[in-house]
DNA sequence: AAAGATTGATAGCTCAATCTTG
DNA sequence: CAAGATTGAGCTATCAATCTTT
């Protein structure tokens, strides 16, 4: 398949990205699930609420985690089940719905961020440089929404 | 949940990384279905079978995509269905098994190649400087398999 | 009619078990 | 027994449709 020599690192760049998301992320997801029990999408769900204050509507909690709706709407119902969040209406605007962390949903996140740190700087920032890390950081969050 | 500041860094990083490649993994997917009617995991395939020279076994095919064995299986199963690839005994090793590029997959590749790098271009790179992008690249090659 | 959220139906993913060959 | 690959079973993700409220 013919390309210039543009597109060619573009689309390196590219799958170099997808690649190292991809291996991360089955790393991460085998070190909680061994060693807490806890499924990766669980512990963004949770880590998410927590840094939010411990509350966030549906759709605001979908777009900052980057998931379907639906998906994350039977993570939630999941979740619940299990009592790691709980669902509360929203009073300004009934159509709304609030995911809100629990007492246990917090004691559960509070032994896995440990485990999902150390994964983050095993797996993926122990083979970079500091001024790597900065430049990712930098550079990803260009990407638009 | 405590953390030090290093540690912030370096989970603020892959939480840009997640979010970035599931913002273009979508955007891309999107384009390649409306515009060819094609899975962006099929473009995968056939993208790394024809970089391959038409052929990979199943296992290093697995191994380059960084995807589930299982998965792939049953993936290149629906493809086969649909003769995108067919699949060939290998013959120094009566286990293996080759995933093979057939006619039909390589006219389907070369149509959906220029929007596969467009939408990498669009959704992606457009919004990086071109030292971005091999910073990225240098970096993500890093991260170990 | 549009926005927020959920659900029905179904395609796809993944773990563990299995089969075959080395 | 280990390696390559596939499959059975159960779970998860996704699209489109639906329901409720604005």
């Amino acid at each position: 398949v013919s390309a210039d020599g543009q597109s060619v690192e573009r689309v390196a760049a590219w799958h170099e990205l997808v690649a190292a998301q991809r291996r991360v992320s089955t790393a991460l997801a085998r070190d909680l699930q061994v060693e807490r029990g806890l499924a990766l999408g669980w512990y963004e769900v949770m880590a998410e609420l927590y840094a939010a204050g411990g509350r966030l509507r549906m759709q605001e909690l979908a777009v900052r985690l980057v998931v379907n709706k639906s998906s994350l709407s039977r993570m939630v119902d999941r979740m619940a089940e299990d009592g790691y969040v709980e669902r509360e209406p929203c009073v300004d605007d009934a159509r709304g719905q609030f995911a809100v962390l629990t007492r246990d949903g917090r004691a559960v996140l509070r032994r896995a961020s440990p485990i999902y740190r150390r994964g983050v700087r095993r797996h993926f920032a122990d083979a970079l440089t500091a001024s790597d890390v900065t430049a990712l950081h930098r550079a990803l969050g260009k990407v638009p929404p």
